[in-house]
DNA sequence: TCAGGATTGACAATCATTCTCATCTGGAAT
DNA sequence: ATTCCAGATGAGAATGATTGTCAATCCTGA
């Protein structure tokens, strides 16, 4: 087969590591880094190489399992959100707790600002960030 | 002179060197990564050690003359605005160009958000991205 | 003019992320 | 169940941006 618009991906092998992962990232609700996840992998006893984390974390983000952010240094975290739709996140900068955010009006702003300057192809990242109550 | 609101900052001296850099951003209208910047000031006969370039690129992102974001690979890009107002940015992900844009009511809504989750301290990130019209 | 703190530059050190490549493994075909 | 092979993995090297170090140098106020 091989559908039209979305068919998405090269073959896609289920590994005991790529479950593990997902395993992991379901269990938290928090924003991590690579490494992070990687430590966490290894105190729960799975094995998993470095370098094979970044991989899944990249394939997990580009088939849109998996939300990816940059911190202020730079560093790129990671976090499977309950859902698929396009959303954006509210981050607790201390307790790095989120929340799951929509804004129909800013999406189309978003759209608009960009039309109206003929810019096509459009996308946009929007995160806030703040600090939550139990701080 | 010297404003009212945002005194802040230790002593700052005027040296060749930021001189030099700020002339080289105020010379282009794209966000640009230190190394960019770095490479523009040796190609003008301005030698600046790269460590300095990073340091005045920090100190004149702190100070708010010039805007900072991350490209998709994490990677710092300045740029220094025409304006000091708060505002965001669509940029043209094929030439750079970039427009600066406004939404009061994108600004509402972020603050709005937040303070129904209690968070405060709010701040937010919010960039478009597209493919403008030359392209 | 002088002193002292801010600034600079050359280069080492970090550190996240990617690359390399030999080895391993899932799963479709036989 | 056995074979085959492209996708997947892992260990470690390599890359590259950014930061740290520290002696030499440059403003600025007294």
């Amino acid at each position: 087969m091989s559908s039209s618009t979305t068919d998405s991906g090269p073959t896609r092998r289920p590994t005991r590591q790529r479950a593990a992962l997902a395993e992991v990232m379901a269990a938290t609700s928090e924003f991590l880094s690579a490494q992070d996840l990687h430590a966490k992998l290894q105190s729960r006893g799975d094995s998993v190489g470095l370098a094979t984390v970044y991989r899944n974390l990249q394939a997990m983000a580009s088939d849109g399992d998996v939300d990816v952010l940059r911190t202020d240094d730079g560093e790129a975290v990671y976090r499977s959100c309950g859902t698929a739709e396009h959303h954006h996140h509210l981050v607790c900068r201390e307790c790095g707790r989120t929340v799951e955010v929509d804004g129909p009006a800013v999406e189309k702003w978003a759209a608009e600002v960009a039309r109206a300057n003929g810019f096509t192809d459009v996308t946009h990242t929007i995160e806030i960030f703040g600090t939550c109550t139990s701080h």
